[in-house]
Formats: C-alpha cells, structure tokens, sequence
DNA sequence: GGAATTCCGTTCGCATCCTAATTATAAAAT
DNA sequence: ATTTTATAATTAGGATGCGAACGGAATTCC
C-alpha cells in the first residue's frame, strides 16, 4: 500500500534532533567501549565505577552514586556483579552498620591500564576529526549543559504540557 | 587528531571525564522528558519514534530503527508497548510478507502538540544558559563527533587492549 | 528449477537505568 | 526512654537497549 505519509511541518523532527544526537553519541560511546572491554570479560558501566575506585577506595555506595551520577540501586547491582566476578568487596563499615564501603580487588587493580587505555581510545575514536580546541569547546558546553540540566532536575519540574 | 586534549597519560579520571559527560547530558535529559511527559502515559523512547511516525507514516520497522539510531529489536518491543496502548498500529506490507508497517492511530496523532512542546522544553532547560550561537556550535560538534562514532563502529573494531 | 544466501521481525537472556517500597540502623525530637 | 524521622542498602518491577538465534519469506546464484 502507498505510504499514506502524515503532512508534518518540521518543527517535531528539528526539535527532536538534539535529543537524538545527544542519545547517539552516549550509546555509541558505550557500544565502542563495550567493544574494547569485551575481551576482559568487563562492561563501560563497571568500567565507569573501577575507574573511580581506582582513583579512590572504599567509599560507601551512596558516595559512589554520587560521584557517578547514578541511584543507589544502580550501584547495588553493579556492585553485585562486579563482587561476582571478583572485581571488587563490600566491607562493612566499622562504625555504621548500615553502610557497606567498596573496596578493589587486586585482579582488578593489575588491570588498571587495561580499563584507561580502552577510554583514551574510545576518545581518539570520537574526536578524531576535531582539533584539541573545539574537544575543549565541546566538552565545556556540554559541561554547562550539565549544569543547566542539574538545576533544572533538582528543582520541582515546572510546568506541564497541556492536553 | 586531537593532540592536546586528551593526553595519554592523563589518570584514567579525565579520560572518563568525557564518557560521564555525554552519559549526564543524554540521561538528564531523559529524565526530564520522561517528567514531562509521564502526565500523558508516554515515556521519551516512545516520543522518539512517535515524532518520527508524525513526519512520515507508514515504514518498516528496518527503516525506523534506521532513522531512529536503534536496532530493529528495539523497535520491535517499543512498537509492542506503542501498539498496546493504543498509539499505533502494525499493517502487513502488501508484497513483502515479511515486513510490517507501523502506522499512526488517531489518537497519536491529536496528541501532536504535546510531544513538540515537551520536547521544546526539555531543549529550553537545556541550553538556557548558553547563546544560540553557543547551541548551534554544540551541536554541530556533537554532529561530528557522531559521524566519527558511526564510522569507527561500521568498520571492524580494529584494536584491542593488550592484556 | 532448486539451493544457498540474505533479509524482516520476533523471542530470549542480559545489562543498565529508573521509581517505589522494604528492612535495618542511626540520629533527633519529645 | 520512647517515638519519630532520616539514612543505607536492597528487593521488586518496568523500560530501554544490545547480541544471538530462530522461523518465515524473498532474492540470488548456479
């Protein structure tokens, strides 16, 4: 049958196009390092979250959340599987029963360069046509965008579209 | 290439730096939509595609998964959630037996203004801070930036990391 | 013609994110 | 001291994405 195509002025498709190309670029990113990292039995996210106990040890899982930008729950899991597969512990902290703090282990610190050099070259891959000043240009935009995206959810969302 | 930005040698922090920025933006952004737009019973994916059908009615769901940036498996299970609340609707393709066409029901199509206001916000709260030269200049990066992933990932992944 | 190949959509299993509700513990208020 | 409130982590359930594997259908190649 003949595509009976719905008349659209292009004000959906042009306002939805940042949406897509922020989406693409994040998930092809992942896609790419998941590429890198398969080898090493490891996933970009657990990568995202060795990589900061790399950098520093045995905060509590709501810390970690924090510094990456995702729920608890989400940590909860990652840990569990990154604990399954030897990656990493949970301890008990000594003073708070309630609080388990994450600790590496060492097959993942030996591993230490493994997980840097798939970033790097996931990052040569992205900015491979960009000059040094215009990946600092983005990447400063992008970090204000944060910003703004920040304050906009730690507020009550505003206004609704009407029906 | 770029030769300053994104050093070697830098901790592996600054190299993920860049990888939790384009994740924040992209899921901020859809938490944000997902706000937006829950009061209507629709979730940001569901728009994606929704917006699309709004332009052109009537593809396959190859074609879609190709002008959205996702795999036809995910199509597959949106155009289950889509069609079971109603929003759209599955045809055969009259040649290819194979094939299904994904058309707009009435009730998507009333709802139009709602998915180009909701999307209108979400960009508003996002670049509000920034000029439109800013946001032009933005996403024409992040355009390239995107063009260098889709190449990098339609070739073979070429490197891996040694262990 | 007939066989091999390609293509479309689906189901399955997994990883990752979310919100809401639950459990356990700690801290604050009365 | 007891009640209330707040916090840490988990469980439960859903949505979204992927790859692998499958069946059915079309196409291509002898």
């Amino acid at each position: 049958m003949p595509d009976t195509a719905i008349a659209a002025n292009e004000d959906s498709q042009s306002e939805n196009e940042a949406g897509l190309v922020f989406q693409h670029v994040a998930r092809q990113r992942i896609k790419l390092l998941d590429a890198f990292l398969a080898p090493h039995g490891l996933t970009s996210a657990q990568v995202y979250l060795l990589n900061r106990l790399l950098q520093e040890d045995g905060r509590t899982q709501v810390e970690l959340a924090g510094q990456l930008g995702i729920g608890t729950v989400a940590v909860s899991g990652m840990v569990d599987r990154l604990e399954a597969a030897d990656w990493v512990e949970r301890r008990p902290d000594a003073k708070d029963r309630r609080t388990k703090r994450v600790f590496l282990k060492a097959s993942a610190t030996s591993k230490k360069h493994v997980l840097s050099e798939a970033a790097a070259q996931v990052n040569e891959m992205s900015f491979e046509t960009l000059s040094g000043a215009e990946v600092d240009q983005l990447l400063t935009l992008m970090r204000r965008v944060r910003g703004n995206l920040r304050e906009a959810l730690a507020g009550e969302v505003p206004t609704l579209v009407r029906d």
